[in-house]
RNA sequence: GCGCCCGUAGCUCAGCUGGAUAGAGCGUUUGGCUACGAACCAAAAGGUCGGAGGUUCGACUCCUUCCGGGCGCACCA
């Protein structure tokens, strides 16, 4: 709602401006000012003007006024300071308005990709994999077609890496320093069902085994790195049993990470995957686009002589001067790189490849499949080979790499579609030193003066995703066992874990893209404060007010239509009942600023303020207590609409609100 | 060496395209439960926004430079 009045405030002062004074201006502000008594809307507008207009603001400010006061739904126009426009609502129109669900539509037509979690499948995943997966999840139900985003369509896929070094390198651990054959690994993978062991966390020690055995005798190691280059060259050729190892194990993985991600609520539409990409042949085909457009051209001198490269982005070079910084597409012994394989996977994904891959069910959720990519697939199936737009929630360490793929496509033509090829980055997940040590790492001096410890999977060091997924429902499931002993075992568990998990992705939500977490354990389980917790209680506790009230949300809605409210929202009383309405007014102005930036975060804190507003509301008046009718009506009225807006809010963050708390 | 990111209260972080007195949470001190359940609310203390210049009517925000920290720059994936 409040967006709608900016937009009309924007269209009504852009042709003000441009019939007095013929000055259009792109970006007219228009803001929230500091203090409600300012008003609801700001505008410093006449300060811009001032100088091209040769007049002060507060003159430019008073031609203004009386034509913005026209607009309906604003009460008044004030000028204050030098010259801001300060707008006043009205309140009691405005609100019936937020009653009846009136708001600005986000986004518009065309077909979304996102990729994210690309976990290599040959360990457990660690906190650092649920960053990813819960920003993109969560990115993913931003975008997702509603009543806010009618247009929208989107897909999720998690890209599998089921024949890179990582799984090569546990695939050595299970055949060289376990000494398994093939039927031993089918039977090791059912023992460990058996005895109800995860496949992921035994693969996660034997990765850091022989991390470690790669270079533990110096004598050995050039031999033991020939091994894993042999086994991982197996693995890429396929049909051997080498590689049908490779396949158990990967896959056996995977289904462990969906099991991980599915406790979370994020669920995938496609998993395509590496083994395909090779032999589907789309390096192929990409090759010889690239060839033909002349982007990857053979370099004769230099450094890189005998290798295919291509220019990276914004290199100029004079005439007869080689690139020696050119990026190497296919090595001197013709294999081609990881940025080459890439570049094939995104012009598969913008439909630009001309080859599409086979696809078949993997995984069923309770609303519907996912599905992964083969060689020869299932009829009728879907495909996602056709995005509008892409957005790769990837670290960013990989910024550069990005980069390059981006630029491929830019110097192919795609000029349309590298521009809406967004890397949603993010920094990396590392440990205080306090959690560091918990989990039994011994940190040097020069590591605990440090603001975080990394992470090493080579090491076996991190925090395993189950574990501490295990720990928040933990935490909360005592909460919950000491508060509520009248509720039932389930529905206990059931709280418990919506609590869990709603701390959890708050947690790793509230932090914005580019800030390193310092992952720790205490801060994690705070249930108190800015948390997931503190978001979900107001919603329980504004839910209980219509179990005791004996009406329903909708119902307290729709009474405030033929209510009286203009006293009701004017004083001191009324202005901190309007506030709350204010905030509220406000989803889709956040929810359109927090796709533009990508950046989930502001919908997080957005969901802590109108938390606070709510909860602050919930003490200055009691509702059930309020003897005057219409007045407990907007009250009712008043908490119906905030929990509306929460719980929207928060079904984009994937953060569910359980029965009581 | 080159490129990118960061430096805001004791701690952890917000601060949208430059706009009014720089905001939260935690922690500290104090007050509030026979309640719409305190996983809450109220109040207080706490800041030369890393330093120095510059642009601007106006700078936490833009530019330059310096200091401090992080990450990335392979015929690895």
């Amino acid at each position: 709602m409040y967006r709608i009045l900016q937009q009309q405030l924007q269209a009504q002062i852009g042709t003000l401006l441009k019939e007095k004074y013929e000055i259009e201006i792109a970006n007219l502000v228009v803001e929230l000012p500091p203090k409600i008594e300012f008003g609801e809307m700001a505008l410093p507008v006449a300060f811009e003007l001032a100088k091209r207009l040769k007049k002060p603001p507060r003159a430019i400010a008073q031609e203004l006024q009386p034509l913005l006061a026209e607009i309906p739904g604003v009460a008044s126009v004030e000028i204050a300071g030098a010259g801001y426009l300060n707008v006043k609502l009205d309140r009691a129109a405005t609100a019936k308005r937020i009653a009846a669900d009136e708001h600005a539509t986000v986004g518009g037509a065309g077909f979304r990709l996102v990729e994210h979690t690309s976990i290599n499948p040959n360990k457990a995943a660690h906190v650092g994999h649920l960053r990813n997966a819960i920003l993109g999840d969560s990115f993913a139900r931003m975008l997702k077609a509603d009543e806010y985003k009618p247009g929208y369509e989107t897909g999720v896929q998690n890209y599998i890496d089921n024949t890179g070094v990582q799984v090569a390198d546990i695939v050595v651990a299970i055949t060289h320093l376990e000494g398994m054959k093939l039927d031993d690994v089918h039977a090791w993978m059912t023992e460990l069902i058996e005895t109800n062991t995860r496949l992921d966390y035994a693969c996660w020690d034997l990765y850091a085994n022989v991390s470690q055995w790669y270079d533990a005798d110096p004598t050995q190691s050039v031999a033991r790195k020939q091994l894993r280059l042999d086994t991982l060259h197996q693995i890429e050729a396929g049909d051997n049993e080498t590689a049908e190892i490779a396949d158990l194990i990967a896959t056996g993985v995977l289904r462990r990470h969906l099991e991980t991600m599915e406790r979370l609520a994020i669920e995938y539409d496609f998993l395509p995957r590496e083994s395909e990409i090779l032999h589907l042949k789309f390096w192929e085909a990409a090759r010889q686009l690239m060839v033909s457009k002349g982007v990857l051209y053979e370099e004769a001198e230099g450094k890189n002589k005998g290798c295919w490269v291509m220019r990276r982005a914004g290199v100029e070079l004079a005439a007869g001067e080689v690139d020696e910084d050119a990026k190497i597409l296919i090595r001197s012994n013709g294999t081609v790189t990881y940025v080459g394989k890439d570049i094939a996977y995104h012009l598969w994904k913008f439909g630009l490849l001309g080859k599409d891959f086979g696809y078949a069910k993997f995984r069923e959720y309770p609303a519907h499949t996912c599905w992964i990519s083969t060689m020869h697939g299932e009829d009728p199936h879907p495909s996602y080979g056709h995005a509008d737009a892409i957005y790769n929630v990837i670290d960013s360490r990989q910024d550069d790499p990005q980069t390059q793929v981006k630029e491929a496509l830019r110097a192919l033509g795609y000029v349309a579609e590298s521009e809406r090829y967004t890397h949603l980055n993010y920094a990396f997940v590392g440990l205080t030193a306090r959690t560091a040590e918990e989990l039994g790492y011994k940190l040097s001096d020069e590591d605990k003066a440090k603001n975080f410890i990394e992470v090493s999977g080579r090491k076996g060091f991190g925090v395993k995703a189950d574990d501490l997924i295990d720990r928040m429902i933990g935490a909360a499931k005592t909460e919950v066992d000491t508060r509520h002993p009248e509720l039932d075992e389930v529905e206990r568990a059931e709280i418990a874990d919506a609590i869990g998990v709603g701390a959890l992705r708050y947690f790793l939500l509230r932090f914005t893209r580019n800030t390193i977490i310092a992952f720790d354990y205490q801060d994690a389980l705070a249930f108190d404060g800015e948390t997931g917790p503190y978001a979900q209680y107001a919603a329980v506790r504004a839910a209980n007010i219509f179990r005791k009230a004996g009406v329903s949300a909708e119902e307290a809605i729709a009474a405030v239509a033929s209510l009286d409210l203009a006293s009701m929202l004017e004083g001191e009383e009324g202005t901190s009942v309007w506030e709350v309405w204010l905030s509220v007014s406000r989803v889709s102005q956040v929810l359109e600023q927090a796709i533009a930036t990508a950046e989930p975060a502001m919908l997080a804190r957005y969901a802590f303020v109108l938390a606070q507003q709510f909860n602050n509301f919930y003490h200055r008046h009691h509702i059930l207590n309020e003897t005057d009718a219409a007045r407990k009506t907007l009250l009712l009225a008043t908490a119906a609409v905030a929990r509306r807006e929460l719980l929207r809010v928060l079904g984009w963050l994937g953060i569910k609100v359980p029965s009581a708390m």
